[in-house]
DNA sequence: TAATTTTCTTGTCCCAGTTCAATGGACAAG
DNA sequence: CTTGTCCATTGAACTGGGACAAGAAAATTA
């Protein structure tokens, strides 16, 4: 139940046996099914999520309906509006299940009693968002400065295991690129090869 | 020297006398003419620099020099590359000064001797990135979603005060369009009032 | 002040990517 | 087995924004 995320916490920092237990005691373990909406925009993020197993997405919609995905996430991933769950702010983004998922869950109060009694976790997380910054930059930058085909390559490359996961319109959606134009550029790929 | 970043600090958390005393006194104030790269790809950023006076921009470059900005910074701003300072990891942008700056700097050593003693100041720079992040975030979703000339309107709505300060084709480059096409959008909007 | 460099504008042409169909699978439910 | 729903594909017509070139204006420098 908890393998995963405590070697998780482990490439971070490394905890006693008993901070080990007293982090684990205080995840929330959920079994959610498919196509669930863990956090609608407009409300508050209430948790942070670690994904035992099973695929998640967040993203962002316009007035005209059209959807950006922010960001994919499986196993060993954490999943939260962190900004809502911090400062208790209502989101702007959605966060939804694509497959049946198990989540071990922290409310910003455990979180909170969490860092204090084992304030050396305070390096996991800034970890964490350092880390989500990072690659948010690089992302930007891409989506900027490269052709949808090479935003498609590098994504597969990065992520091999999403393509064979989840629906091909969500991965146009987090290119940035139509879905039709997607398929376009994986025809023209494959004759290439 | 230290008023503007005592006040910003203020508006995080309340240090008491000492512990801003000891604070400012870790600070290294320096004085640094515009046009100045701070830091270029491929170092590793020794610095975190809170602006006093002036005008720094990060931006990526690419193969072909097509540049990126990531981040317009003016006073009250923080300026580093933060995954490149705390790993300890050659950067991957550059830091430049675009007018004469006057800056308070930290040292990554530093820092960690600052948050030993101060642990306050922790919660100062988690915000820090937090409110990074949640910004990169809703900008990558508007790059995706929205057209040049609504960018370009959120732009100035949002720094209302550094179109004036900085050249136009650096704002192009912070939008994701060409110079050219950013003038196009500018004669546009004034024809149309 | 003039000279030089840098930045901004304007016009023309062009292409990557969009929009809007229409078609055909794959799957689930009755 | 059939019907409906959701997706991926394909094609035709369209458009936002890029590339290039040439000139105007502004900012630096001498």
């Amino acid at each position: 139940m908890f393998d995963r995320i405590n070697s998780y916490v482990y490439n971070c920092t490394i905890l006693t046996q008993e901070e080990i237990s007293f982090f684990n005691s205080l995840l929330e373990c959920k079994t959610i099914p498919k196509k669930t909406i863990l956090l609608h925009e407009g409300e508050v993020c209430n948790f942070e999520a670690f994904i035992n197993k099973g695929c998640i997405r967040s993203y962002y919609l316009d007035e005209n309906g059209f959807e950006v995905t922010l960001q994919f996430a499986i196993e060993d991933w954490w999943v939260s509006d962190i900004a809502s769950f911090h400062e208790h702010r209502p989101s702007d983004m959605f966060i939804e299940t694509l497959e049946d998922c198990e989540l071990l869950m922290l409310s910003p109060q455990t979180k909170e009693n969490l860092l204090e009694k084992v304030p050396k976790l305070e390096r996991v997380f800034r970890l964490l968002v350092q880390r989500n910054l990072s690659v948010l930059q690089s992302r930007l930058f891409k989506t900027i400065a490269t052709s949808a085909q090479e935003k498609y390559v590098d994504f597969i490359t990065r992520y091999p295991t999403i393509p064979q996961r989840v629906a091909q319109h969500y991965i146009a959606s987090y290119l940035g690129i139509s879905p039709e134009f997607l398929s376009k550029i994986r025809t023209r790929m494959s004759k290439e090869h």
